[in-house]
DNA sequence: CATTATTACTTGCATATTGCAAGTTAAATT
DNA sequence: AATTTAACTTGCAATATGCAAGTAATAATG
């Protein structure tokens, strides 16, 4: 499952980006080719990360999205998030990750929260696109 | 780097299993061919992940040891751990897990300072090999 | 209603990566 | 001096990846 190059970003993509249909991926710059994204998203859903459904619509569509299994991986992501910024080349800004080191569980808990509630506004900007400077998380409790 | 099959299992055998030298990955019973593993090792050293020395009292062993980029990856390491305990079959006992998860910084703490001190014991039983039940870390406090 | 566009793929083929088995080299052990 | 051990290399077959083009189904457009 991490032995290929492309699962994990796909993973990734779902919990950071909020990405949910192909188009999204295939147009997402990483470059995967669609014969090879197509695999990855099958094997994907065989082995229990993710679910496929038909939008109800628009019947092209098909929304991709974590399952429990799959969500679980955020707190990894979160880490290699934390260390990709420390060890390589991120675009993601330096506050962001300062606030995601001491706010660990506030920030899973976050992504869980929109996970759960099927908000696929992407939680962390600067993955995300353009508006980087942008509140990104809510501070305030939730019911 | 994270995009084979091999680089990540190489980084955790070093963090986990406490491995060092080329024998031990070779044999570790996860089959990986020779030539890909000199690769990979070659690759994780170029990239600033591991250094290779030659041991001093045998001059045909060389040592793998990760560098602070590499040991950083240790949270990660832990997560995809706990992950794995709960979605996989890890032989890893529940107990153990348990430990991990509500003590994440102490467990990171201490693979570090066995990073440092170059202890290379593996800290988590159950990936290392027989010794399941022994007391793996230390709780008291290291000057 | 017919045409065009969009989405999610599949197919065929070239290229790159991986895995296997059998060397090779240098240093240690017997 | 001969053997063993550790860390690799080499050659080749099998597998996986990437690219470009094509297809099928649904939706939007005129």
């Amino acid at each position: 499952m991490f032995g290929d190059r492309w699962s994990l970003l796909i993973i990734r993509d779902l919990i950071v980006r909020g990405f949910r249909t192909f188009k999204e991926f295939q147009k997402s710059g990483e470059g995967i080719a669609t014969n090879i994204l197509a695999d990855r998203l099958r094997k994907l859903e065989a082995k229990g990360f993710i679910t496929s459904a038909l939008e109800e619509t628009d019947g092209r569509r098909v929304n991709y999205r974590l399952t429990e299994k799959g969500i679980d991986l955020a707190p990894v992501l979160l880490e290699l998030l934390i260390w990709g910024a420390r060890h390589e080349e991120t675009g993601v800004p330096c506050a962001l990750i300062e606030y995601m080191e001491s706010h660990r569980k506030e920030v899973v808990a976050e992504v869980r929260r929109r996970w759960r509630e099927r908000d696929s506004t992407p939680p962390i900007p600067g993955f995300a696109g353009s508006d980087a400077g942008r509140k990104w998380i809510r501070t305030r409790r939730v019911a």
